[in-house]
DNA sequence: CGACTACATCGACAAATGTCAATGTATCGC
DNA sequence: GCGATACATTGACATTTGTCGATGTAGTCG
């Protein structure tokens, strides 16, 4: 029931390594989508930060001081690792926890291999 | 002893799983790069087709037409691909020839795991 | 209700990125 | 030497991205 915002992402499970067959276009720009999300060091940051913290879950306060940015850019980013679908948001009263979806790091370690 | 250009890259091999730890602005900040080098569906889609080549290596006059792309962008791309250390880059009399480097999709592979 | 809190969205801006035509560079064959 | 070939570099441009201050929104507490 959980993600479908903005880009599709489910193919991801899909795609067969990188190393064994040529990426379609389709496949290529959801893959693509996903490393993008890995690809700035502030989101790196946050999401060893969630994985780091021994709790399951993560309050978005908790993201501020660590990461050395303001709220609105730490609420951007945290939007883009959700889109990608490697975080999960969980609103539960005025606070916002953040959970990491481990499947699907793994669909993507698994697409590098 | 091969690769070093532009920006420091082995320090990959020394990183601890994203999941295990939270990573430091140097660590996020060269994998960061990595990762933004798997970020475009362009080069995801000339690494794929290298890799699913029989051979060993590929030759760069034959990416132009599977990418769809003009000559010097391809050739931007290659760059992007070998400054990160995932392509080697040898150059034979007239022609290129670009071969992967399986050690550094492993290792990017284990930052997720 | 109203004041306060936690987070999201908007608007603006500088910087980075992808793209191609034009040009440069190295190598081959004659 | 000269012309042709394969790839790299440059310059210019539109688009995307990261950032923050200002503002909006939803929830809590009295």
């Amino acid at each position: 029931m959980a993600a479908s915002k903005t880009v599709v992402l489910d193919p991801i499970a899909c795609c067969a390594p990188v190393r064994s067959d040529v990426l379609d276009e389709t496949q290529a720009a959801v893959l693509a989508n996903s490393f993008a999300a890995l690809s700035d060091p502030i989101r790196l940051r946050l999401l060893s930060y969630i994985a780091a913290s021994n709790a399951p879950e993560v309050c978005a306060c908790d993201l501020l001081e660590p990461s050395g940015r303001s709220q609105p850019t730490v609420s951007h980013h945290m939007k883009i690792l959700v889109d990608a679908g490697l975080v999960e948001r969980d609103k539960r009263g005025l606070w916002v926890w953040y959970r990491l979806v481990p499947s699907r790091l793994d669909a993507l370690r698994a697409v590098l291999g």
